[in-house]
Parts: C-alpha cells; sequence; structure tokens
DNA sequence: TAATATTAATAGTATTACTATTATATTTGC
DNA sequence: GCAAATATAATAGTAATACTATTAATATTA
C-alpha cells in the first residue's frame, strides 16, 4: 500500500503553538507516542521528553501548555484520522448497510499497519487511545474542555455512524449510546484481551470483536 | 427500606491494615470516598485526607500502601457489593430470563439510595467507580496486580451474569464480551449523560440506560 | 505496671509539573 | 549581507506530590 500525503487539520485551541510547524514540533508529537506507549502517561513527562528529542523540557512547553493538552492533542488527531478514513471508506458504497459494515470495522479493529503519516505511527497512537484516552476526559475539567471545543472531532464521528444507524432503522431509539458503546467497547475489549483476557472471549486470529460488535449492531437493528 | 447489617469480606492482600478493624481505618475510607469525589482522583491526597480527619498523612500509610491501593480497595468494596445485591436478587428466581433483567438493572442502573452500610455511602462510591475505576487498571503494573488478584471480585462478577446468558443460549459464542461491554458501556453512558451528553440518548426519567442494555443483550439472545 | 501496639508529629527525599529569565542559535526582511 | 525578529536551549527556581523514616505520645492488654 502507498502512503497517501494527506492533511490532517488540528484545531489552533488543541496547542500552544501547532507542532506541525516545525521539526522540533514534530518530533514532540512523534516521540511522545513512542514514549507514552513505553512508559505509560503517568510515568511520561515533558523532562523526559526534551531528554529523548535532543532539547529541552521549556522547548516543549512553548507547544504544548502541559502534558494533558498534549494527550488530548493526540486524541484528536486520532479522531481526525479516523473520520477521514471513515469518509474514505464510505464515500460512493451505495448501501447504508455496507457502510454501516464498513465503519464499525473501522471503529473496532485495532490498528495494524502504519502508512499514512510521516511522522506520526498510527499503530503505536491507536494503543494510546485504547489504554490512556480516558484519562483525558475524565477530570475535573471535562465540562469547561467541552465546552472549548476539546471533544468536537470524537463527538463528530459518532454522529456520523449514527446517522447511518438511523437511516437504516429511523425508529431505533437510541443511535448514539449504541455506537459510542460499540467504540469504548471495542477498545475495552482490546485492552482486556491483552491485560484481563477473563472479561472477555477474545481469541487470536478469529476477529472476534469485530464480529461481535457488527453482529451486536445489526441484530439490535433488525428487531422489531 | 431498613438497613441490612451484612458484612463484605476484602482480600487482605488489598490493605496493608484492615480499615474494618478501627474507627480511623473506618474514617480513611469514608471520608476518602467523599474527598475523591469532590476533588477528583487526581487531587485528593493522603496529607488532605488526614487533615479532614484529624489524623496524619502517615497514619493513612499504615492502612493502605499508596493511593492507587486506596482505589483498588474501594472499586474491590463496590463488586464486593454488587456481587452481594446480584446474589440476592437472583437467588429463589426460578426463570432465567427474570435473573438476567435483575443482573442487567443492577449492573446499569445508578446507584441512588444509600442505606446498606454504615461508613460508606454506595451512592458517592458508585460515582468513584464511573469517574475514577478506569484509572486503577489502565496502569503498567496491571498484569501483575491481576496475577496478585486484585480484580478477582469484577470478574467473578462478569462470570456470573455471564452463566446466565449461557444458560438461556449455550451456542452464544461471546457471553463475557456481552457482559463487560454492558458494564463498562453504562458506566460511560452515565458519564457521558453529564459531560458529554452529544454521545448519548440519555432523557432524564425514563430509564434508557437500563432498557437500552437490556434490549441489546436480549436482542442479541433470541437471534439465530 | 510493664510491655506492646497504635497513632501522631515532624522532618526529609526525589520527583513532578510547571514558570521565569537569560543566552544562543536560526530565520527572515530589507 | 546585516539587523531584527523569532525560535530554541540552558539554567534556575517553585510549590506540591507521593512517599519514607524516625521519634514521641497515647491506648490497649497481659
Amino acid at each position: 500500500m502507498e502512503k497517501l500525503q494527506l492533511h490532517i487539520t488540528i484545531s489552533p485551541d488543541l496547542y500552544t503553538k501547532d507542532p506541525e510547524s516545525s521539526v522540533l514540533g514534530q518530533k514532540i508529537v512523534s516521540k511522545s507516542i513512542e514514549m507514552i506507549n513505553d512508559l505509560g502517561f503517568e510515568d511520561f513527562t515533558f523532562k523526559k521528553l526534551g531528554l529523548e528529542i535532543g532539547s529541552n523540557e521549556s522547548s516543549v512547553y512553548r507547544y504544548f501548555e502541559s502534558k494533558h493538552a498534549l494527550l488530548v492533542y493526540l486524541i484528536d488527531w486520532y479522531w481526525s484520522w479516523v473520520e477521514y478514513r471513515l469518509v474514505f471508506a464510505t464515500l460512493n458504497v451505495p448501501s447504508v448497510e455496507a457502510r454501516l459494515t464498513q465503519a464499525i470495522s473501522i471503529l473496532t479493529a485495532e490498528v495494524t499497519e502504519d502508512n499514512s503519516f510521516s511522522y506520526i505511527n498510527e499503530v503505536l497512537l491507536n494503543k494510546i487511545i485504547i489504554t490512556e484516552s480516558s484519562k483525558a476526559y475524565h477530570t475535573k475539567a471535562i465540562d469547561s474542555e467541552n465546552q472549548k471545543g476539546y471533544y468536537k472531532t470524537y463527538k463528530r464521528v459518532v454522529q456520523r455512524v449514527s446517522d447511518f444507524v438511523s437511516e437504516i432503522n429511523p425508529s431505533y431509539e437510541f443511535p448514539h449510546m449504541l455506537i459510542s458503546t460499540v467504540i469504548e467497547g471495542a477498545h475495552h475489549q482490546l485492552y482486556f484481551s491483552k491485560h484481563l483476557p477473563a472479561l472477555t472471549d477474545f481469541e487470536e486470529g478469529k476477529n472476534n470483536i469485530v464480529r461481535f460488535y457488527t453482529d451486536l449492531v445489526f441484530n439490535t437493528l433488525s428487531h422489531k
């Protein structure tokens, strides 16, 4: 598969200085993805990051006002990328059912190939979303941050797929619950499969998570 | 409703000194539940707790070796309490379907009454589970802690309800995924309903979350 | 009453998540 | 091609955190 040269635009509210605008900024994003994966978000610090990229803690602060802000940026980047893939995969697909099937697959499958963007490793970023993203919004500041639009992209993705659901079954009462349950659920299952397997029915190579959520959605929509 | 005098036993692995064994220990648990709710887990500290209970930071450390250990204790207490309610509510219910319906309701409804235990506020504890519990297991130490049995009770609850699922439909492939999706999903929906309502279809007083998950499970099991 | 255990008080440590200031590169505008 | 503007690095500093260690005071029990 060839590398796509596409561009993801992130709202300026999510950074102090645009990390895409300089080599240092790109290194900050790129290396922080690696380090958050290696160390976990708690043990990751701007000081360690500065050291790794041959730069300084204070330089990182010129791009992101806090560790939390960097995590929010990465999450938004991820959902922007998912939204792009969602649009791309459902464009020119005439059947809504097929579009929804595609969407569920994109939302629930583990990312295994890193090939779209030069300095962002999507495989690692997906792992961060799975293990760290809930820490971003389970915060006392959630309401004010939500108002500032920090989670806009994620909400738009949910809305987009919920629209397929409503198109298939316009009388279905809970399209948003269904889709947010699928997204968050799949992330939990992927995490559980590696760390708390008793909570799951994962089997290597059998695609159980995608199958489980696909069946769940279509069974739910075909009922009554 | 009268107060039940029942007793919940927590594995000694989850504390340094049993908090139930002294007034100070009970005050630590009781006040920490209040304070984690007020401040959020990040801003809650043993120093602040000591101050509030008229005791000292170092005294708290005799009961729990860390803030994290205290959270794990609270989570285990919560699931032990849920398990008790689960057993109680399904005892002498002859139909499996009715037992599963009861179970889903216990797992997905918000706790609104605090009446079983003297020094533990179950309403607040339920809120902590909803907003803070994912922080306990999204940690680099998850595997070693899981091995030490830290999440045994939660896993037992999932197993218990999965067994109802398998009894209703023995050929259903994903009973654990289904139940863990319901539990984690309901917590997310309760959180979203208060902070990110665009991700949900919550309506005050309409019991949508319980209805959504009940329908989801029974539709899934009745299919094919 | 003495021994023992529990709790409180004090002090201290390394680290964190920042802020502020200044010095040194690098880029750009003319 | 040089000055001005800007970006980055280095250094230092702060308040707070998550603990540990030690000692002193207070209960409990034998």
